[in-house]
DNA sequence: ATTAATATATGATAAAGGTCATATATTAAA
DNA sequence: TTTAATATATGACCTTTATCATATATTAAT
């Protein structure tokens, strides 16, 4: 028996995580199995052992990134739900999230998802229903919480975000995002 | 002198409209220089007497798409400004849209646009810069229209359609849509 | 009808990249 | 230290595709 059952385990998880960085970055064509296996240090042949091929492991990357997410953190008891819902909107509008510090693929993806396959976007759906769960969750215990409310902000902070990413100047981000941070935090009951 | 001065520039103007929808379906990397020509009843050897390349298309196709685009449209002169907003509001948020009849596109290239050069990304940047201009434009007859305001609602609806586009349940995306339309209405004071 | 200018088509090229077959390297267990 | 199981690397294949050189087709003007 060689390796140990972790090894293989660490290998997936130094792939995935390669995998979205760059698949954020660049998008799924914009990223070659050649330079994603180099990326964590190994060579292209070695992918196959690991996933069935690119489509599966944009998929399974996906996952891994929902998964790892600001969003998918769990509140310190300590603190309360509306100050930990400012403090989501805070990081998801941040130029550290733009710049791609742990990016929400939601935003990072958008338009790179409706050219995949079926599991990918099914993958996306469910990604995106959680993350209006989760505001949902967290809005309800200060605020009357309409879905409008809700499905609405979750719009304007993945646009913001998506738009962010686009722009070069940084000063038209900044305003970009503070803009959105004040209006999301309106919308949600004075956040 | 054979054909007519107006001939190519028709032509161009045909593969401009098809490397538009083509581009906002299936992204830069997912068109062929090939099947974009076809599409027009051309072959692929025909193109290069019309744009540099593949990128220059794109940047073209671009502009092209802005110009021609639903909120580049001229109010007419008997309709209220803040009329005329809801109705771009109504239009942009769709179903049609998003099914992609004159698609808008900030919403169906965001995240494409991050992997293009310099001269497209800068041609994005003045579309967007253009969608606030508008907004803000017919808002400023009928309310206060703070910055904050208008940015928030920019990123709101391109956010909505670009989501919307990754989504095959219909029902949800309406539900999307209806919400977006109901709070940016809102947040422009009550349209 | 002929011609000249130009649009379009065809064929070729070269590079890139996903995938796989096969060879090599690694290491836990005997 | 040997071995067996498995991870990784290498080489090759085949397809796709952007681009360009060259050939052909088209048509306004003569």
């Amino acid at each position: 028996m060689p390796y140990t059952k972790e090894h293989k385990d660490k290998t997936r998880k130094k792939i995935l995580r390669s995998a979205f960085q760059l698949f954020s970055a660049k998008g799924f064509d914009g990223v070659t199995v050649n330079e994603l296996m180099e990326n964590c240090g190994l060579t292209r042949g070695a992918f196959y052992a690991h996933f069935s091929g690119k489509s599966a492991l944009y998929n399974e990357s996906l996952k891994f990134a929902a998964s790892s997410s600001m969003l998918s953190e769990l509140k310190p008891s300590d603190v309360s739900d509306k100050l930990w819902l400012g403090q989501l909107l805070d990081g998801y509008l941040s130029l550290n999230h733009v710049n791609g510090i742990r990016p929400c693929p939601l935003a990072f993806l958008t338009t790179d998802i409706v050219t995949q396959d079926k599991e990918t976007r099914e993958t996306y759906t469910k990604v995106y229903d959680g993350m209006n769960q989760t505001i949902m969750s967290y809005t309800k215990s200060f605020s009357s919480c309409h879905q409008n409310e809700i499905l609405s902000v979750t719009a304007m902070i993945i646009g913001a975000v998506a738009i962010s990413r686009t722009l070069k100047d940084q000063t038209t981000v900044s305003k970009l995002l503070k803009s959105c941070r004040l209006e999301a935090g309106k919308i949600l009951g004075g956040i």
